[in-house]
DNA sequence: CATGAATGAGCCTTCATTCAT
DNA sequence: GATGAATGAAGGCTCATTCAT
């Protein structure tokens, strides 16, 4: 029992590392499966197809996104909101692994055009920068206010391991907060 | 003579396009050849191995981040020539396939991760990126400024079909304009 | 205890419908398992093997053959008793699920072939056709005997399900009584 | 050129063969190819999948049939029409290698329930057969007439192999004729 | 009685690549 | 310049079976 939880999990974090080392479709189940320590057919056991393994991997990040997204709904549009909405997303990209999940999304962005899960992740996400915007706001300024959730994730990934991670964080949110303010 | 080249143009024009929207893993030689009506074997007599149709594309955007920085190593690092640098990269992405192959190098990340021409490419971006930057600069200035060069891309994948694309590379440049600006 | 046996006999009816609809090597345990809403382990339980479960079908067959066989070699081989083996065989045809399990048997030749129960199933049936026969008969007679025992066969699969189960089995008798007399 | 057609035809023989030994689920690609001296790869240049192995030789019988049901629509439905019939029918059994294809198709009866090609064969056997009968025969003369289609086929699987096979064919004719005669 | 977890073997299929013609 | 035929390696997946609990 605690072991079905503890090879499903362990799956997931493998499969989540390769996946993101050597994109989805490198990886092999045989890679999965040696570097776990099973066969092949053990994976079956815990997962229907390899896809089923990535689905449960974006469902995590999809859930992340959806309760944030419910937070918004509720608040006024006002741009204190928005700073703190970009405040909670860089709470949750720094917990658990969603940065890596994140990456994953990144690198593999053809791998999973078509799935169903990522649709709506995709979804979710536009409602969300929608959020950082005010309808009839110009172009440029559209573009801005969306930047401000990128210069989260390009706070990890354009600023390489010389910095420490709080200071990339940080630095993370100082730009986000920069765009916001028009 | 002629025929030749067509069909060189033409295997690396499909490949492009459909390592682009399908994945590199994802689309094989067979697909390639089928799109262009002939046989798998045809292909390689233009091209080595699947790898080298992919090198040959990786080069064309070389060059032209090549050219970028050797133009940049003689100007004098000031905001003008900064603001100069952007200017022609942006021209660069609109002109030719380049917006097209910048989003293939996007979406393989990871397959192309150990091939040789893009460990070259990532160095001149890098080069080109610190261009941006005044050693000693903040990290989050850093960031700012790199951003900058982010922002042109992000103007054709955040801003949607709908917003027409001169207006799309204007929004990019006033955004990475107000980057660099501090 | 009643549990046991109802578990047993159910596994043999969904096993006999299913190898019957989708052939022997086409059902898979695992489809019988879920039939039952039990695991496959569970299936382990109650027959050794896979082809234990085939066997077990093919018992209830063998001995009602044995029996019929039993039965005429005690009779004098006279025309009636010919005729009344013939009945007494649509008797067993259209009582419990010999139908069934004869169509199990034809539709899965191949699979059952090296079957030990198979090999002596076989050899009863020959017997029973030989008992059809009188030695010495020119070939053709012993053609048109023997096709008196597929005719009752031939009375359900040929005729199709407009026709009443009733009028099927007589048609089948009418037609193998003439084959008899010749 | 020859050795296209020579493989493509050898791939067939060999399938047809043990496609009827052993059964078409029972019998892998690595066993035909085994048998060919060839890789698995290589059957598949000359077939789409496993499947078009078995449509190409469904296809050969098909045709058989197609051509005998187009002859007998241009007959008079009189009692010697269905003789010639029968005549004809036979001689097709007895040239090539349909009965093999025949003897293939009642022992994989499941594995080819639901494919296309096989539902065409069987659409027209049923209309061969219905050309035995005429409408309004009583249930029994229905299905005698339709068993003398079956008595041909009966000739080579309940005779044994000691009876040559000329004496075999003839016997299957007579009592197929007698069949036909009420 | 039955399950949860796993295995080893094998299956069909696809791929990049080669080479004689 | 290109094709037809083939190969070796690998991939995802399923199956019958086992065994500790």
């Amino acid at each position: 029992m605690r072991d079905q939880a503890d090879t499903r999990t362990r799956i997931q974090e493998i499969a989540l590392t390769l996946f993101t080392e050597q994109g989805y479709e490198a990886t092999s189940l045989r890679e999965i499966a040696e570097a776990l320590g099973v066969t092949k057919a053990a994976l079956y056991y815990h997962f229907r197809t390899k896809d089923d393994i990535v689905a449960s991997l974006a469902e995590k990040r999809l859930h992340a996104v959806e309760e944030l997204l419910a937070w918004a709904e509720k608040q006024p549009r006002t741009e204190e909101t928005r700073r703190e909405l970009i405040r909670r997303y860089a709470d949750d990209l720094y917990s658990g692994r969603h940065r890596e999940i994140m990456r994953f999304f990144e690198r593999n962005q053809t791998a999973l055009k078509h799935h169903p899960v990522m649709g709506k992740t995709r979804e979710r996400m536009f409602e969300l920068i929608t959020f950082m915007v005010e309808p009839g706001d110009p172009v440029a300024t559209r573009l801005r206010n969306s930047m401000a959730v990128l210069a989260l994730h390009a706070a990890s990934f354009i600023l390489d391991e010389e910095v420490p991670e709080e200071e990339r964080r940080a630095a993370g949110l100082e730009v986000a907060f920069d765009l916001l303010r028009r």
